[in-house]
RNA sequence: GCGCUUGUAGCUCAGCUGGAUAGAGCAUCGGUCUUCGGAACCGAGGGUCCGGGGUUCGAAUCCCUGCGGGCGCACCA
C-alpha cells in the first residue's frame, strides 16, 4: 500500500531530523500540478517552531535532500505544503509488483455478514437488488482483503406472513378471493398451478433470482430452525435468569433501556405470542456464537429497528466488549421507482412492483450491478426502468470494459507471451497518470473494505479506464519505436491486471472482446 | 411532535479522519474521423456546495440553528 508507505517513509525521515510525534497524514492534492501527495507537516509544526509553514516546508525540504526517502521522491513546496513526486523508477518499480497482494491482515476477527433477508412471500424487487449486490460486493471485498467472511441470508419461514402467504396460494388454488390480508401479486396465482410448496418454490426463485446478479451465501439460514432447535424458548430462560426481563399487562418484556434503547421491548406478547424481535434475538445469540463481528445490511425503513437489537447483542457481550466492535448496521437508502416520470409504489402485498429479474433481463448483469454499485450506500437511489434502458448503453460499465476489451486486443496482436519490465525509465505525462493510479489499487481497496464502500472501487475503475483510453488515445503502442514499445506493453499489462482484478472484486466480467 | 438520514452543475452522483482555484458522467453546444478497437478523444458553457451563525491559519467537510426531501416512531413482521 503505497500511501502507508510513504508515510512510513516520511515519519521516519522527519524522526531523523528531531521531529517526533507528528500526525503524519498524506493526502492526495487536488491539484495535480501540487504533486502525487501533500503533506501538512508545516503547519503542524507552526506552533512550536514560531515560524511561517512555508519557510518550514522550505527548511524541510532542504534537510531532507540527502536522506534516503529522496532516492524514492522529490520535495516541492508550495504555499506551506510540502508536496511529495514520485519518481518515475518508484512508480515503475511499484508497477512490477503489483500483482502481489500486499498483507492487509489486522486480526483474525471472524465477520458474518448478514443481507437482503427478503420474506419468502414473492419476488426479490430492484430494492432488494440493491442490499443483493452491495453485500455480494462487500463480501468481496473482505474476502480479497483477507477478512474471514461468512455471508448469510435469512429466511422468516415462520412469521405471520408466511402464513398470510400460505393462505393466498391455497385461496387461489381452490378458486376462493384472496383474502384481504393476503398477497395480491401475479405471482400467487402461478404458484398456485404448481403442486410444489409454495414456500419452497419461492425460496428457490428467490435463489435463482440472485444467482442471475451474481450473488451467493455461504449460508441460508431458516428461522424455523430457531424455534424447532428450542433455541427461541433457550433465550427467554437466558433473559430471565440474566434478570433482563420482566413481566407486565400480562407480556414479558425485555429491558432495552438498559443498553440505551428508547423503550423497552415485548418479547412475547400478552395473548402468548412470540414476536418478531425475540426470534430476532434468538437468531443474534446464535449469530454472534457464530462470529467476532456481525454486520447486517439494512434497508433506511428499518433503522429504527436498530437501537433494540443492538441492546441485545450488547446484553450478550462481556463487559470490556465494545459494541462497535461486535455489531454494525449498514443503512442504505432506499430506491424509489419512477415509471414514466411518475413515482411508482412498491409493495409485495398488492402486488405493484418491478422484479428484480425483470430488470437484469432487460439491462444485463453487469450494467444492474455497476448502476447500483457506483453510487454510496447512503444515496437514495431514483431507478426509472425505462431511462435504465434506454441509457444501458451509455453506462459507464462499458467504458471500463472496454478498455479491457482494446487492451486483450492489443496484447493478443502484440504476440508477446511475457511482457517484460522495461529498463527505460521516463515517463510522459499520459504514462505518468496512468501509472500512478494503478500503484493506488490496494490503497482503494483497503479504503473501501474500511468504509464497507463498494463505490470507492467502482470510481476507482473508472478513473482507471479513462487514464487509459487518455493513454491510449495519444500514445502509439504497437508502432512505437523501442523502448517505448516496451515500456507501453508494460503499462497495458498492468492496466489490464487492474481492471480485471478490481471488476472480479465487483462481480463484474471483463471480457476480452465487446 | 420526537428520532435517524439526506440537501453539491439542468439531471445522476464523487469529494477520504477539515487543506491550496469545488470535480466526474449524462444532457447541451462546438471540434477530432485515410485511427494499434470511434463503446474513443478534445474544447465550451453551466455552482450562493439549501439559508444563517460558530470553531481556526483554513470549512462542501466539524458544531449549533432554521428550511426542504426520505424513512421510522406497535403487545406488525
Amino acid at each position: 500500500m503505497i500511501k502507508k508507505e510513504l508515510e512510513t517513509q516520511l515519519s521516519q525521515a522527519l524522526k531523523e531530523l528531531g521531529f517526533d510525534n507528528i500526525d503524519l497524514k498524506l493526502e492526495r492534492p487536488k491539484n495535480p500540478d501540487h504533486g502525487d501527495y501533500a503533506s501538512n507537516v508545516s503547519f503542524q509544526l507552526a506552533k512550536t517552531l514560531k515560524k511561517a509553514p512555508p519557510l518550514i516546508a522550505e527548511d524541510l525540504k532542504s534537510k531532507l535532500k540527502d536522506n534516503k526517502i529522496s532516492e524514492i521522491v522529490d520535495f516541492n513546496p508550495v504555499s506551506g505544503f510540502l508536496n511529495i513526486t514520485l519518481k518515475p523508477n518508484y512508480l515503475l518499480e511499484r508497477l512490477q509488483t503489483i500483482e502481489t497482494v500486499p498483507d492487509f491482515k489486522t486480526s483474525n476477527q471472524k465477520i458474518l455478514l448478514e443481507y437482503v433477508s427478503a420474506n419468502p412471500t414473492g419476488p426479490l424487487h430492484i430494492g432488494h437488488g440493491r442490499w443483493a449486490v452491495l453485500g455480494s460486493a462487500i463480501a468481496s471485498i473482505l474476502k480479497y482483503s483477507q477478512h474471514t467472511v461468512l455471508t448469510e441470508f435469512y429466511i422468516n419461514d415462520a412469521g405471520s406472513q408466511v402464513n398470510h402467504f400460505k393462505d393466498s396460494v391455497k385461496a387461489a388454488q381452490e378458486g376462493n378471493p384472496i383474502p384481504e390480508d393476503g398477497y395480491h401479486g401475479a405471482y400467487i396465482l402461478d404458484l398456485a398451478k404448481s403442486d410444489v410448496d409454495p414456500l419452497k418454490k419461492m425460496i428457490s426463485l428467490q435463489k435463482s433470482t440472485l444467482a442471475s446478479i451474481g450473488v451467493e451465501f455461504d449460508t441460508w439460514f431458516f428461522e424455523s430452525l430457531l424455534h424447532n432447535d428450542g433455541k427461541v424458548a433457550l433465550i427467554i430462560d437466558w433473559l430471565s435468569k440474566k434478570e433482563l426481563s420482566y413481566t407486565k399487562d400480562d407480556a414479558l418484556w425485555f429491558k432495552s433501556t438498559d443498553y440505551g434503547d428508547d423503550k423497552d421491548r415485548v418479547l412475547i406478547k400478552s395473548d402468548g405470542q412470540y414476536t418478531y424481535f425475540l426470534v430476532d434475538i434468538a437468531y443474534h445469540f446464535d449469530k454472534i456464537s457464530r462470529a467476532d463481528l456481525l454486520v447486517n445490511i439494512w434497508g433506511a425503513d428499518h433503522h429504527g429497528y436498530v437501537p433494540r437489537v443492538r441492546a441485545a447483542v450488547m446484553s450478550f457481550l462481556d463487559e470490556e466488549r465494545d459494541i462497535s466492535e461486535a455489531f454494525k448496521v449498514i443503512i442504505g437508502q432506499l430506491v424509489s421507482l419512477v415509471k414514466e416520470g411518475k413515482p411508482v409504489k412498491m409493495s409485495k402485498r398488492t402486488g405493484e412492483m418491478i422484479s428484480l429479474d425483470e430488470v437484469v433481463e432487460d439491462i444485463g448483469c453487469d450494467a444492474t450491478r455497476f448502476f447500483l454499485l457506483n453510487k454510496s450506500a447512503d444515496t437514495h437511489i431514483e431507478f426509472d426502468l425505462d431511462l435504465a434502458k434506454k441509457s444501458s448503453q451509455e453506462n459507464p460499465v462499458y467504458y471500463i470494459q472496454y478498455a479491457h476489451a482494446r487492451i486483450a486486443s492489443l496484447l493478443k496482436k502484440s504476440e508477446l507471451k511475457v511482457v517484460p519490465c522495461p529498463e527505460y525509465l521516463e515517463l510522459n505525462n499520459y504514462e505518468r497518470d496512468l501509472s500512478l493510479l494503478l500503484i493506488q489499487l490496494y490503497d482503494k481497496v483497503l479504503e473501501s473494505a474500511v468504509k464497507f464502500s463498494p463505490h470507492i472501487l467502482a470510481q476507482y475503475l473508472f478513473d482507471v479506464a479513462k487514464a487509459f483510453h487518455l493513454f491510449y488515445h495519444n500514445c502509439q503502442i504497437l508502432n512505437a519505436e523501442e523502448p517505448d514499445k516496451s515500456k507501453r506493453l508494460f503499462l497495458l499489462s498492468k492496466t489490464q491486471f487492474v481492471l480485471k482484478e478490481v471488476l472480479s472484486i465487483l462481480g463484474i466480467t471483463a471480457p476480452d472482446s465487446m
